[in-house]
DNA sequence: AAATTTTCCCAAAGCGCTTTGGACTGACGG
DNA sequence: CCGTCAGTCCAAAGCGCTTTGGGAAAATTT
């Protein structure tokens, strides 16, 4: 059914080498001949057979993503969904597959090795660095060219794309503060997680900037569902004293949650009760005909993972270069 | 570096078709032999080169999803996510890699016909069938092995497996009509989806059933985001009458925002408005820590993928079989 | 003890492509 | 008129594995 190059170059009356050649753009051929061979291929719908191809040149054209459903939580985070979205169209853009692997916490470093031993991918994408985290010295023993999306504490010598998350966060409350705000909650995430980390030490600078000392009451770190944003929205709302008057949230998803706390005690957003939320505009999330219900400072998360294609992509091609960073 | 299948044989002064066949279990080589040889190729790391192993078998060892972010919504629909997670378990185990490609409506058919003609999927996994759908007629004709998780209208012999959406509805309905509800609101997806198709089915035959008249003002159907449940909810809900007292939605997502309206409204849920979803359990949704706040019609998505990920290797590895159906 | 079968292993031929190392033109300069 | 040199094309050797078709030794049969 699916012709291949021998005889797709006979029905021409050409060696493969020619045809070879003529498809991949060398020069070696004369430009006659090239047309009629691109004709020939697309009038025979040819397509090179992907394993040969790739067997041939020692490229799996192939970019790895391993997320890990995290212990306790067990979810797939939809962020990382909307990432893969932008990165994969980048890949499809560039002939590159995207292999996807959705593994348990302690499965993660044999996922990697696999890749790196059976080589099936090129590269990887990592997302969602912790402080702390093992998968960067691991990638970096295997050899395997890799993106990190955030950044991480320790390690020095690897390539990432990040944003300016405690700058946003700085802005974000003093955006707060000057509206007269003095207690200002902030939903954040994991803290083990370094983008959570960046956000509260914005949040904190910004606070301690104007002379005032961060509240732990306040402050509220935790696996970023609904329900965790209306439990602690309410319990802070419910204070005899001191409640909030203004929240910052790291999710979209639970700034949902800290919506439903307010409504359900009459508290309107935007009048009675401040929200801003950072994150990227999830689209199933915000079909709401109401209007922007609250600010949110958005770094849309699919753009990152198309830059964080177009970049590692740029790594495998011209290996041996030092690492690359990126902060928006 | 990685050591390959002719000098793991040198060492073992062994010929690869010898070692071959004893990592992959054929009869015909002794048992001293293959104990040897896989402690040797345990020793060593050695992991077959899998570019090469897929030419040699002709077996891309790769499944292809393709989700399509629909036009409107631009939305990676976090079901799709959940089902990936229970599929690539079991892929896993399996020996297969997934292959993921996110592309835009107009692009499925040329992503599907790109990876039939280069070979690099053994079969695919279609989600999310339309009442008519064209990728099963295309992939039917480009001879890929594929399941769908769903049904869809026209066609015939096909391979799926569904949930009961007809009966799970409109036994949803039921209890609802059981407690005494008359007006109850079905809070739909899209109804070109089939599954939603079926799911109004099921609502309107319960309703029929006690001789009610399905009302259209109380059915909406559209992409399940949060606000729309909101918004659909609220219009129902300040109705001065014939507001509904129950809600059955499709979308635990929906049902947030359901929630959302009725707790504005200061409606308890569970006491003056009923509400039942039907939906996998999104587990960064129901984090609460008040208990079950409303019943919900569960079905676990991940298992789902996960069995579908099994027949569907077993359709790869037994070609020529009668199409399967597996009804839940 | 010869004839047959079984057991265990190997050489070599692919899989479908890329790439190296010529070979054969015709053009060009001396 | 011969040597040189682009310009074109091809034969053949891989890439690292699997698989076909034996073949020699060991085990079994007669």
């Amino acid at each position: 059914m699916a012709m291949n190059l021998k005889e797709l170059a006979e029905s021409l009356g050409l060696s493969p080498t020619t045809v070879s050649r003529a498809l991949n753009g060398y020069p070696e051929v004369g430009e006659k001949t090239r047309a009629r061979v691109n004709a020939a291929a697309k009038a025979a719908h040819y397509q090179p057979n992907s394993r040969a191809q790739r067997l041939a040149t020692g490229r799996a054209m192939t970019i790895g993503h391993v997320i890990n459903l995290s212990g306790e939580a067990e979810m797939v985070n939809p962020i990382f969904a909307d990432f893969l979205a932008g990165a994969g169209e980048v890949y499809a853009r560039e002939g590159y597959d995207l292999l996807l692997s959705i593994v348990a916490d302690h499965e993660v470093e044999r996922a990697y090795r696999q890749m790196a031993a059976k080589g099936s991918v090129d590269g990887v994408m990592v997302q969602g660095p912790r402080i702390e985290d093992p998968r960067i010295p691991l990638l970096d023993q295997l050899g395997l060219p890799f993106l990190v999306h955030g950044r991480t504490g320790q390690y020095e010598a690897y390539s990432w794309l990040d944003v300016a998350n405690i700058r946003a966060f700085k802005k974000a409350t003093d955006f707060l503060l000057d509206l007269g705000h003095r207690r200002i909650a902030l939903i954040n995430g994991l803290e083990q997680m370094d983008f959570a980390a960046r956000r509260r030490k914005g949040y904190e600078e910004a606070l301690q900037a104007r002379g005032l000392t961060p509240d732990p009451s306040l402050m509220r770190a935790d696996v970023m569902t609904e329900g965790y944003g209306y439990d602690a929205a309410s319990e802070m709302l419910d204070r005899a004293t001191d409640a909030p008057t203004a929240f910052l949230v790291s999710s979209v998803i639970s700034a949902i949650g800290v919506r439903r706390a307010a409504g359900e005690r009459g508290l309107r957003l935007g009048k009675d009760v401040s929200l801003i939320t950072h994150d990227d505009v999830l689209s199933y999330m915000n079909n709401d005909r109401e209007g922007p219900a609250f600010t949110a400072t958005r770094s849309s998360i699919r753009q990152a993972g198309a830059r964080c294609a177009e970049i590692l992509i740029e790594m495998i091609n011209n290996p041996g270069q030092p690492p690359t960073h990126e902060l928006w």
